[in-house]
DNA sequence: ATATCTGTTATATTTGTAGTATAACACAAA
DNA sequence: TTTGTGTTATACTACAAATATAACAGATAT
């Protein structure tokens, strides 16, 4: 999987980093117990530290999207990823709300705010596959 | 209105605010030419530094959602929120994107996700009115 | 066995942001 | 002239992000 990294943005690479992997599991492009890189294989790739590919790992971890084994490596978790348990629920509302509440603010309607939402949906989910 | 901050929170507090006042006027609650309390009444009344409060709303005033007068104080814009920029636009779906593949990886259908934005967004237009 | 490749842990350092603490300036109203 | 605005400047502490090395622990290949 291709990595873009934005070394200008005021996100964290390690978030950044994070965001690509979540989106290629949700996208179907990384497959349940496919390998990701090693963390300093992948910290050499796109020229970062292997404390920052590690950052990013360990929270994909704890998350239970990711699974590590000392000696084999960093794999997509292979019993399917959690569903939504309410921890998840809350921390999805309070990252939604600001930005609709901002949304709402410039006179966005509630239909194209959810036309936005579906195309974003559809995007990720309906990835170019090349079969 | 009253403002509650998490200091807690890893949000940080003058986003708290801006979000806050954001949502305040999203819902209504805050409306066109209304006043806000003065940074350092505001700093005072929740009890953190001038220059946190005098940060929320600089950017809030670059945004074009308040107006600052210097010795008439600060306001809501008077004429009116800006619309759907391009700028926003972009700013809008690069927040949007992580939470919904988050939420694609865990299963959470779009009708599901769609409902729930549609909860938030009809709970932070439709707020208790005292009528 | 012994290199080698994993993740892991431990320090230390640099850089930038968040937040605080004071102080002063510019302007306008009382 | 005093007072209350926003504004600006400076300095400081605290913390997070990222880097730089180094070493440790475990498993695999040679």
């Amino acid at each position: 999987m291709i990595i873009q990294l934005d070394m200008q943005s005021d996100t964290p690479i390690y978030t950044q980093l994070m965001n690509q992997i979540i989106e290629g599991i949700a996208s179907g492009k990384l497959k349940r117990g496919e390998s990701l890189p090693s963390v300093r294989s992948l910290a050499s790739d796109i020229g970062v530290n292997l404390h920052t590919v590690n950052k990013a790992y360990t929270l994909l971890k704890q998350e239970e999207y990711i699974q590590v084994h000392r000696q084999k490596g960093v794999v997509v978790h292979p019993d399917g990823m959690p569903g939504l348990t309410p921890e998840y629920s809350i921390k999805q509302q309070s990252q939604l709300r600001p930005v609709i509440a901002e949304s709402i603010l410039r006179g966005i309607s509630l239909e194209d705010f959810l036309q936005t939402v579906e195309h974003i949906y559809t995007d990720i989910s309906s990835p170019e596959r090349g079969l």
